[in-house]
DNA sequence: GTACAGCGCGCG
DNA sequence: AAAGCGCGCGCTGTAC
């Protein structure tokens, strides 16, 4: 195939496009791969503004343009994309699908997945790395250019679109880091100054323009031809995983397409407190004679390191320097030190933490969920973006929200949220891993009837490392100290390291690791005999029996244990979400966060729904059981539990 | 100006 | 004996 015999159809704005998708169809034979992609504004899909600028569908030698504005070719996408006789192909399909969905070329999501293979799924399964060809990232350019050799156009075509931006003068092609939000601000009173589509090449690209068009064009062309290459072959290889990833993947976007609703009211109040706090702080350190800069891009007025080094310093208190990768020596002012300074008396550590704190909340959300002016926040969760496979979220990341932030985010009129998460699946996962006698005993040995508090404590495995330590009078605190020691241990942290962050000596850190060695002797030898030399031995890879396969760079062998059940406790989730589909929640998850699903049901339903969620995603992992709690959090995303416990325990 | 690495911080 | 694990985001500083 050479590019000449290629045909580009592009329909004009008022033209009927019957014609071309004629043309189309004779191209390709029934259950031939027919690739669909689009165009947007850039803007981000949380954004009313958000908008469709072309749609492209295609052939590996016809492509048709079509004019997402115009109802005739929306009902000919339609009509093509419905029609069961052609397998659909997309890369990163959810982006697509989403799109096609809001303007009802789609029915739902779950229709644009049906008969679709994502080449990226495909790729990512191919390649076994993280978006990563090599050095190269994983788009279809370069996985074309890579695995159909001369006949990648696309790379050409992109080239051709960067030279028309240069004569715009504005931003969005090839930019990597460039977001159209960049240059948006949110001030103090939450009013949202300027507009994502200005200086936006993608915003501004009209859709007759020649570069334009053959940009559109190539993309099909090689999206059709990839999946013709990798789909039988992955397929072959890996015929359950490339099920799986798609069904994940599917119900990914179904959560992005749902979102989560905003309580924009809220949200300004909590913002423009958080604003004041920072101001208020910034005020108090200029006494200090702390100098603030204006940030590039956020406008945000931030106060320079090595001033806040000094000022602590002139409080009569060191302040280290520790040498970076890049051999500077940078001023050590991180949460553990600022709290170690605060204790000599440094009044500065404290007003530039509480700085810190106020502007991350403000920077990092509040002012991501509400520069896109919509009401709702739509993530985009990647379902398998770590090199553990865990699930991810991206522009917001909703998996970190801190819990001052989280009740910004909110049911639907009448629905309830309800979080659903495995109890420490890690610590059972390990069990079930290494097989350790007694920590698999813990979990598996019923609690007898009325237990008392000891025999319930009998089976965590925290409360017998701290009553080996303290002894039979460990508190809940001791307890809380050996579980954040034990669980940094399992990561690979070292005595020293894991000490220091809790604010213990190194010898208290290690009698805690010394008894849980004791206590559970199998997780270390099970590394030490099983997963160690296999590494040192040049075979630093392993397959889960999902048949997902992992590999660990041999320099960091101690991490290929976390590596490996984090990975598995990826695939309990996952598991556990498709039997919460089959089960009927498919409409009501709203987020999975890594060992936990976040829902919303109706307000009375909510205590049914608590027992059939239970009950779906309970499970066990060779023999031992992967238990899960559920609890209904109310109309906002708020802990309950945590709102009700008194501040300390005494 | 843009790209990249490093740091710091939230969550699990 | 020593090595903390996995992410995303915003900022800083260096290199180009």
């Amino acid at each position: 195939m050479t590019k000449n015999t290629r045909t580009v159809l592009f329909v004009r704005d008022d033209e009927n496009p019957t014609e071309a998708m004629k043309t189309l169809r004779a191209s390709l034979i029934p259950g031939e791969f027919a690739a669909f992609d689009i165009e947007t504004n850039a803007l981000h899909p949380s954004d009313p503004r958000d908008a469709v600028t072309s749609i492209q569908i295609g052939s590996a030698t016809v492509a048709v343009l079509l004019n997402p504005n115009n109802t005739a070719h929306i009902a000919a996408a339609r009509e093509f994309l419905n029609d069961p006789v052609y397998r659909l192909t997309a890369h990163n399909a959810g982006f697509d699908i989403l799109r096609l969905t809001r303007l009802g070329v789609f029915d739902t999501v779950k229709a644009g997945w049906e008969r679709t293979s994502d080449t990226f799924i495909l790729l990512m399964l191919l390649v076994q790395r993280n978006g990563k060809f090599g050095n190269a990232p994983l788009d279809l350019k370069t996985a074309t250019s890579v695995w159909c050799g001369a006949d990648a156009v696309s790379k050409d075509a992109k080239e051709a679109l960067v030279k028309v931006q240069k004569e715009m003068g504005t931003k969005g092609i090839g930019g990597g880091s460039w977001n159209a939000y960049e240059n948006i601000t949110v001030d103090e009173h939450g009013v949202v100054h300027g507009d994502p589509r200005e200086g936006n090449t993608w915003a501004q690209l009209p859709r007759d323009l020649p570069e334009f068009i053959n940009y559109c064009a190539a993309d099909v062309f090689d999206s059709a031809q990839l999946a013709a290459t990798l789909d039988p072959m992955v397929r072959e290889l890996w015929p359950e995983r490339v099920e799986a990833e798609h069904h994940i993947s599917r119900m990914c976007c179904e959560m992005t397409h749902r979102g989560v609703k905003l309580d924009r009211g809220h949200t300004l109040a909590q913002h423009s407190e958080a604003c004041t706090v920072r101001a208020e702080r910034q005020r108090s350190l200029e006494a200090y004679n702390v100098t603030f800069a204006q940030a590039k891009s956020s406008g945000v007025f931030t106060p320079s390191r090595e001033s806040v080094a000094e000022a602590i310093r002139a409080e009569g208190i060191d302040v280290p320097r520790k040498l970076d990768g890049n051999g500077k020596m940078q001023d050590v002012l991180d949460k553990k030190a600022l709290k170690k300074y605060k204790a000599e008396g440094s009044v500065v550590a404290q007003l530039f933490r509480e700085w810190t704190l106020a502007n991350r909340d403000v920077v990092t959300y509040y002012n991501h969920y509400l520069r896109t002016t919509g009401e709702r926040v739509h993530a985009e969760i990647a379902a398998s973006e770590a090199v553990t496979g865990r699930m991810a979220s991206k522009s917001p990341n909703l998996q970190n929200v801190p819990e001052t932030v989280k009740p910004c985010l909110v049911a639907d009129d009448g629905f309830v949220l309800i979080s659903a998460d495995f109890s420490s699946v890690e610590m059972r996962v390990a069990a079930a891993v290494t097989g350790d006698k007694r920590l698999t005993w813990m979990y598996t040995e019923p609690l007898p009837e009325n237990a008392t508090e000891r025999e319930e404590r009998e089976r965590d495995p925290y409360w017998l490392i701290a009553w080996r330590v303290w002894g039979p009078d460990a508190t809940v605190d001791d307890r809380k100290l050996a579980k954040i020691i034990v669980l940094g241990s399992m990561y690979g942290g070292g005595t020293e390291a894991l000490s220091a962050n809790v604010d213990i000596s190194p010898d208290l850190g290690q009698q805690i690791l010394n008894g849980y060695r004791a206590e559970f002797p199998q997780l270390k030898l099970w590394f030490d005999r099983m997963m160690k030399p296999r590494i040192e031995a040049g075979r630093p890879f392993w397959m889960l029996d999902s048949g997902r396969f992992q590999s660990i760079d041999p320099t960091r062998a101690w991490a290929g244990l976390n590596m490996m059940i984090q990975g598995l406790a990826r695939d309990l989730l996952l598991g556990a979400m498709f039997r919460l589909e089959a089960a009927g929640f498919s409409d009501a998850m709203l987020l999975p966060v890594h060992d936990e699903v976040l829902f919303q049901v109706p307000a009375a339903e909510a205590d049914a729904a608590c027992a059939s969620i239970q009950k779906s995603m309970q499970t066990s992992y060779n023999d031992v059981p992967i238990e899960v709690e559920v609890k209904v959090l109310g109309t906002a995303w708020t802990e309950k539990t945590a709102l009700a416990k008194p501040a300390t325990a005494a």
